[in-house]
DNA sequence: CCCCCTTCTGCAACTAGTTGCAGAAGATTC
DNA sequence: GAATCTTCTGCAACTAGTTGCAGAAGGGGG
């Protein structure tokens, strides 16, 4: 599973509390790794205990008192290991398009406002990955291969939001502009 | 949760054994929603005791017997309730992006196979689309309602499987041509 | 006839992810 | 200096999805 690696990622950008971490999945590594606060504490005790990770020492450990953590080198080697492991895509899930192959069975009635809804989301977050690019990644940013990598993954969010925008357009527009 | 609308989905389709529907939703519905012959087997017996679906009268009920299912009035409603309702899409989930931005950190050794092997899969993913859009969806049958939902359903996967293939030949390019 | 193979259904036990809630520490305000 | 609000951590209980296995029915094949 991906949840250990991407907060080992997260926390080799920047060590953190879980509070920031969950702040951070939020906005940025969240965009195509989701996690709850909760998931992310639970799995923080995991590295910890497997070793991976370590606690900053605190000046007052205790319960609601901020525990920030660092990765330590075993966690720095899993995570190298992981990123050349062999690992199968996993189907993709489109609950829009289910609900449009129902759509074809049980009839499209009120399909549209929704498909509406969706594509301003769409165009939205696509918005907001636009903006994050011209911010972070102006053309000379991208030459160190640490920088080059991370703008492709941006990147990938840009043009899958784009699909779904299209897509999304098209659908409105094959739906015809009458139906209820 | 989208696996019982799937499932009467397919069983409107086609009323089906159990081991039927896990047949075709590893070809069919299953591309854009997955599942498991144990989520549907379970899903079967929920449905069939909220009234949404029943057996058909078998000749020898008994374990190890084929049972066929069959959607119910109750059923065909809540799927077309459901068509209509208003639901945010879920955040998409990419390992591969995750590992990518892993890779900005801890380097990117061993990651080129790894896109190599996922381009090679999104690739004939597309083909098999496209295949089942040459059969499926010659020019004249794209007429009534239900033939055009169902094929941008299609078009759907096909445009996402071309993401993929663009997506991870640019991050190869990108990669440099000698890469460990 | 008996063994084995396939088909079909299903239980049990697991991992991953979600939701709701609560308690401690520190800041804020009156 | 007490009431309250925010920050931070975490438990408990849930739903969804996965994996491994087993048992019944039926169809050959020797």
């Amino acid at each position: 599973m991906s949840l250990p690696h991407a907060i080992l990622t997260a926390l080799l950008e920047k060590p953190s509390s879980g509070l920031e971490l969950t702040r951070r999945f939020d906005k940025s590594i969240g965009y195509f790794w989701s996690a709850t606060h909760q998931q992310i504490y639970r799995e923080l005790g995991k590295l910890e205990q497997a070793g991976h990770i370590r606690a900053l020492p605190a000046p007052v450990p205790a319960r609601g008192q901020k525990k920030e953590y660092e990765v330590l080198p075993a966690g720095r080697g899993e995570l190298s290991d992981w990123v050349a492991r062999s690992e199968d895509p996993k189907p993709m899930r489109s609950a829009l398009l289910l609900r449009m192959r129902a759509a074809a069975i049980v009839g499209a009635e009120g399909l549209r406002a929704e498909l509406e809804r969706h594509l301003a989301l769409h165009r939205e977050q696509l918005d907001e990955y636009l903006a994050i690019e011209e911010r972070d990644f102006p053309a000379d940013r991208r030459r160190t291969e640490p920088d080059r990598l991370r703008h492709l993954v941006l990147r990938g969010g840009v043009d899958l939001e784009r699909f779904w925008v299209e897509w999304l357009t098209g659908a409105l527009a094959e739906l015809g502009p009458s139906e209820a």
